[in-house]
DNA sequence: CAGTCGCTTGACCGACCGGTCTACTTTTTG
DNA sequence: CAAAAAGTAGACCGGTCGGTCAAGCGACTG
């Protein structure tokens, strides 16, 4: 229903630009404007109104962003650089309307609540793993063509996904977009050898 | 006095393996076997105790662990290394004796607070600069050794940084701390060239 | 037209939040 | 030794938290 889909999306905004423990549900519904009742008709909690939120956002990522940065029609390496455009753009954009860099809601509530809370610790990991997948089939291709010597592709594709949540961590911290226009490049230069 | 420091060190560890909001403050008076009044007595807030949390924890970290990972002795590229595994065995030790890695406090805090509290992301903001120059050292150092070819050392530096941080972060939600291990020693490849 | 079912309303709950206050004890200081 | 200052004790405050619930609504269905 459409009532379902506004409280999911008002909480989204709400987790990604604050946190889960700051936000509460009474303003959640105001948001949504919607009454108690009926948050607790669709959510049983309020944490699993955050497994919603995760798996919500995971899709769009999954159809949106992610979909047209690691674009087939690219050079592999290229759609490195993409991604991290479209990163910065996304955070920018945040940043011009609401005055602050909201990060990454995954990583947010990674940190947030990875030790405090296993089932949503293991839905975020699910999200990276997809993530790493990504980078990982985008350097399987890059080495397939040439176009990079033989490594580990699997722990560099960790790797690069660290790295680009470290970039936006610290562009958020310094509340600084051109953090991530500055240092994501360099997501190229990572490297794990293969083991022997 | 005692007192103080003994709250100091309480809220420290809640905040580290919790996080600010999930933390409340008659928890930590009860963790710290101490009244409410008398935590009054030394801290206007919870924000200024979190503050004085930062700043406790950036002072043992530039004297403990920074200062012995980048130890003066070691070849400089030979640090990266050391850091990367004085990470790891803490992480570790926390994993084994509460069961989950804590990640890293400032990194946790940054996340949660940069949006909400301008002068704690400011605070948070400084120990990474001072992170950062540690690094930067680090690589300055290693240039004119000529065992690294010229470089933006400054922005390496941060990449550097933010890669640390990124990674604690995956191997937090992976809950796992050998990720650093795995991961942590490319942090040697990042490499972020001089512009023109 | 009666009944039911999805959805909504908003008052209400106990628990806990950060923070205040007054009274009391201990330590320091002149 | 007296007085002031520093620290401690713990009851108390209004407000908010996540969550419950009985009652009512309108739209389908028999």
């Amino acid at each position: 229903t459409d009532t379902r889909s506004r409280i999911l999306a008002v909480a989204r905004e709400m987790f990604h630009g604050r946190s889960y423990a700051d936000v509460g549900i009474q303003e959640i519904c105001e948001g949504a404007r919607v009454q108690k009742g009926s948050f607790y008709h669709f959510f049983p909690s309020k944490r699993d109104l955050a497994l919603a939120v995760i798996d919500d956002m995971a899709d769009d990522w999954a159809h949106g962003f992610v979909a047209e940065a690691f674009d087939q029609a690219l050079p592999p390496l290229e759609r490195l650089d993409y991604m991290i455009d479209a990163a910065y753009y996304w955070q920018k954009a945040s940043a011009d309307l609401e005055g602050r860099m909201p990060g990454c809601l995954f990583g947010n509530l990674a940190l947030e609540m990875s030790t405090r809370d296993d089932v949503m610790r293991a839905r975020l990991n699910a999200v990276f793993d997809k993530a790493r997948d990504q980078f990982r089939a985008t350097l399987d291709e890059a080495v397939a063509l040439g176009a990079l010597a033989a490594l580990n592709t699997e722990a560099t594709a960790s790797a690069m996904l660290a790295y680009l949540e470290g970039v936006i961590l610290l562009a958020k911290t310094r509340n600084d977009p051109e953090v991530i226009l500055v240092l994501g490049p360099a997501i190229k230069t990572l490297r794990i050898e293969m083991s022997h």
